[in-house]
DNA sequence: GCCAACGTTGGC
DNA sequence: GCCAACGTTGGC
């Protein structure tokens, strides 16, 4: 199977980027998905060691800020459980079990150029890609490997210490 | 199972 | 802050 990439978006406002680097050994669980399927993507398909693309979305300049690794694969959401939460599931709590995954993402990599949102759109090489597609809101989305690569390489990655 | 109402996403 | 797109909910 060919290798397999992704994308998350994530709101810089609530937690950002360089929310995920400063944390210890830059590594989160990205809890929180309440979409069938981006769930299912989490749950089927994301494998350790495979790289996503990190989207700033609903900010001032949307685009792609750097790149992160899926260090542990699926597991349940336990926030849907947990009343205080804000991603609280009734539906879930009612079960006693949520219906919910996360995964465990390390960032690896900040782009020096942000590729935002406007940039990817004048790139007839993007055409078809799933986040430029009128009203898409899909916050994990696979991305196509000739995709991957233009728009790392126009990010210019440098590796995080 | 239909579908209107409602809530959320996210660019602009 | 606006609003279009779209997913979910719940009455029937």
């Amino acid at each position: 199977m060919a290798k397999t990439y992704w994308l998350m978006k994530t709101e810089p406002d609530v937690f950002s980027f360089d929310d995920l680097v400063n944390l210890k050994n830059s590594t989160d669980h990205w809890d929180g998905i309440r979409n069938y399927q981006a769930r299912n993507f989490m749950r089927d398909q994301f494998k350790k060691g495979q790289q996503v693309f990190i989207y700033h979305s609903n900010t001032k300049v949307p685009g792609i800020v750097g790149i992160a690794e899926v260090v542990r694969e699926a597991y349940p959401d336990h926030t849907a459980l947990d009343p205080k939460s804000k991603y609280f599931d009734p539906k879930s709590a009612d079960k006693g079990e949520s219906r919910w995954v996360m995964v465990d993402v390390k960032a690896t990599h900040r782009f020096r150029n942000l590729v935002s949102l406007a940039d990817m759109r004048e790139m007839p090489e993007l055409d078809g890609m799933a986040l430029l597609k009128p009203g898409q809101r899909l916050s994990i989305q696979p991305v196509e490997a000739p995709h991957w690569s233009l728009i790392k390489k126009i990010g210019k990655p440098e590796k995080l210490s």
